[in-house]
RNA sequence: GGGACCGUAGUUCAACUGGUUAGAGCACCGCCCUGUCACGGCGGAAGUUGCGGGUUCGAAUCCCGUCGGUCCCGCCA
């Protein structure tokens, strides 16, 4: 049908007849010599119908409208020196057309241009609803093929490493712990469902002990949570594991993969081996597990020299085991009004929101601080030396406060820190700043519940704890600090992983601490005892959001912008109308029955 | 489940503080135009202002409800 795409031709072809397919992207009739935009998945080309050629051919063509199917066949020639357009890679040449075929019309209106200069314009549920002519405007298929690159390096270096990829089961077993799971009902055993994976740990699991050594996967997970920006139902992950391996083996082996493919893909050199950061650090720091580190603003722990002035909120919260903590705006006093910050202000609510009863100020105004009366009558000349040297603020800086629940005033000093960064432009945009989580609990305290919650998920292996008797191991683990590990991008989670838990007693108790009883293990996970007991190797490895990777190799605002056809925010699908009623026969033969009201 | 913002022609936007017949670009239809490239010129058609209710002499504009969309919290690694 064709024997050329646009992008490939060039000088060499002048004089050639050539046959192309594509869209008309464009049409300039000038009454006498029409010009076509010929566009194809490679690119454009100009093509020319003279009414010299044919009258029937230029009537046909005169009915050509944006976005028609054609096939031209014709000579290709060297333009005009006046008319040569410097913004096409084909802007030389243009075809002569001699045979025309109109090989598909379109039927109406279009419901947004396909032209690649509205691009920036068009409403998201309109892209989403017609998801092809989205994808025809190139901008989306251009990111579909960075996204099949990534997957390509990465599969390349693992093959490399002795790593096999490997098929897991979507159809699989709903497991307690984690995020909801998406329910498939089962015909042949009625009333029992099949759970899509939230991803594949066990089955990846069960493969080290099966003997593959290496296992790699471009893994569907599905999990049934509300959606944001970077969250989908359905995802994917770059997911791997590793036998007879140490979590620094684990860790140096994955950064060079990320290293890898920044190289590869955006041919940037990450040299420098990626900062590393315990959980603790990060929190008592930054507030978060996933900081970004591109800018500073680090939280300042002044529990000690406020504690005791006797300003009663500072006082309860030491005393009621929280914390004083603030963040320094440097500049602050000019680019931040006291509006902002007081009740009613934009920082204030974004405190509020996050929990914080309050937010208290401290400007700083040569060597004389400025605030509220209650604090700055109790300030003796050294709590001002220890607040400056603390905080490390200087005149003209801003210095808030958060006090109370030291979750709570890390959580909202985080989200301060966010916003003003981006406010003010604090984020230098250029940076890749990678950075490892590491040492993370094994368990948080879940209050309303009262009971403990695995952090990562209940098969991370506790550090330097080792089965004696279950008695040692309950008040062991508890505290104990998991050998686990995230991977952190400009403040956004690429992934995480673990050294699993490989001895079967280890793994019942983690599960007893997390709530479950004999029978549930029993019942939930007696498969992967079993398997524990016979002979499973130390492993561990790790699972990349492959979405979320690509979004930030591409710049982009939103995971949607790296999948060919993504759910909207109520996890629709705007182009299929998915989810949707199955008919009663359908329900009859599962045995379901609908009980909500039409 | 909660909060914020948004919804006007096929599409992208405008319409001041509530005030004539809701405008413009692109697309569409008709006519003109032989070197344009976001071609140009003249003309035309195109609207239940998401939907329903309320306030008002008068509503795209204000209020309530509802539907749809985005971002966020909760939830989720």
């Amino acid at each position: 049908m064709r024997n050329k795409i646009c992008e490939e031709l060039n000088n060499s072809d002048i004089g050639k007849l050539v046959n192309l397919c594509g869209w008309v992207d464009r049409r300039r009739d000038h009454g006498g010599v029409i010009f076509i935009d010929l566009r194809d998945h490679s690119g454009f080309l100009q093509i020319t119908i003279n009414p010299d050629d044919g009258a029937s051919l230029f009537k046909q063509a005169e009915t050509l409208r944006n976005e028609t199917v054609i096939r031209v066949s014709g000579i290709i020639h060297e333009r005009p020196k006046d008319s040569i357009n410097k913004n096409l890679s084909t802007g030389e040449l243009e075809l002569k057309v001699k045979d025309l075929h109109i090989l598909n019309q379109i039927k109406n209106n279009l419901p947004f241009p396909v032209s690649i200069h509205d691009y920036e314009n068009t409403k998201e549920e309109l892209r989403l609803k017609y998801r092809y002519l989205d994808l025809r405007r190139g901008k989306l298929l251009e990111n579909l093929k960075t996204r099949h690159k990534i997957i390509k390096v990465a599969r390349e270096y693992l093959d490399n490493y002795g790593f096999t990829e490997v098929e897991t089961p979507l159809l699989t077993k709903s497991t307690p712990e984690g995020a909801r799971d998406f329910l498939v009902p089962a015909r042949l055993s009625n009333g029992d469902f099949f759970a899509l994976p939230q991803s594949p740990q066990l089955f990846k699991q069960l493969l080290m002990v099966g003997g593959l050594d290496r296992y790699y996967q471009i893994a569907k997970c599905f999990r049934d949570e509300d959606l944001r920006a970077d969250r989908q139902p359905e995802f994917t992950q770059l997911d791997l594991e590793m036998s007879f391996v140490s979590e620094e083996e684990i860790i140096s082996f994955n950064e060079k993969l990320i290293k890898k493919i920044w190289k590869d893909i955006l041919n940037i050199n990450l040299k420098d081996a990626f900062p590393r950061m315990s959980w603790a650090d990060a929190i008592n720091n930054y507030g978060t597990d996933r900081p970004d580190t591109r800018y500073k603003m680090l939280l300042k722990d002044l529990g000690e020299v406020l504690g005791n002035i006797g300003f009663n909120i500072f006082t309860k919260a030491v005393k009621s085991g929280g914390c004083i903590k603030s963040i320094t705006i440097a500049g602050g006093n000019s680019s931040i009004s006291n509006v902002r910050i007081k009740p009613g202000g934009d920082i204030f609510q974004v405190a509020q929101d996050a929990g914080a009863g309050g937010l208290a100020f401290i400007r700083v105004k040569g060597h004389e601080l400025e605030t509220i009366g209650a604090i700055k009558d109790n300030l003796n000349q050294e709590n001002i030396s220890d607040i400056l040297r603390i905080t490390e603020a200087k005149d003209g800086d801003l210095i808030l406060l958060g006090a109370g629940d030291t979750k709570i005033v890390n959580q909202s000093l985080d989200r301060i820190r966010q916003y003003i960064a981006k406010n003010l432009n604090l984020i230098a945009k250029e940076k890749w700043n990678f950075l490892w989580i590491t040492d993370f609990p094994m368990f948080e305290r879940n209050e309303e519940e009262n009971r403990y919650e695995a952090l990562h998920h209940p098969f991370c292996s506790p550090k330097n704890i080792k089965f004696e008797n279950s008695e040692k191991f309950r008040k062991g683990i508890e505290g104990s600090t998991a050998n686990a590990y995230d991977l952190v991008l400009n403040g956004l989670e690429l992934g995480g992983g673990s050294l699993r838990i490989h001895e079967a007693e280890m793994q019942k108790e983690v599960l007893r601490t997390v709530g479950l009883t004999d029978q549930e293990i029993d019942e939930k996970f007696g498969f992967l005892i079993e398997a524990l007991e016979m002979g499973a190797p130390p492993h561990g490895g790790i699972a990349f959001g492959l979405d979320r990777i690509t979004m930030l190799i591409l710049g982009a605002d939103s995971i949607r912008e790296t999948i060919a056809f993504p759910k909207n925010q109520q996890a629709k699908c705007l182009l299929t109308q998915a989810p949707a009623n199955v008919s009663k026969s359908q329900l009859k033969e599962l045995d379901i029955e609908i009980t909500i009201d039409e």
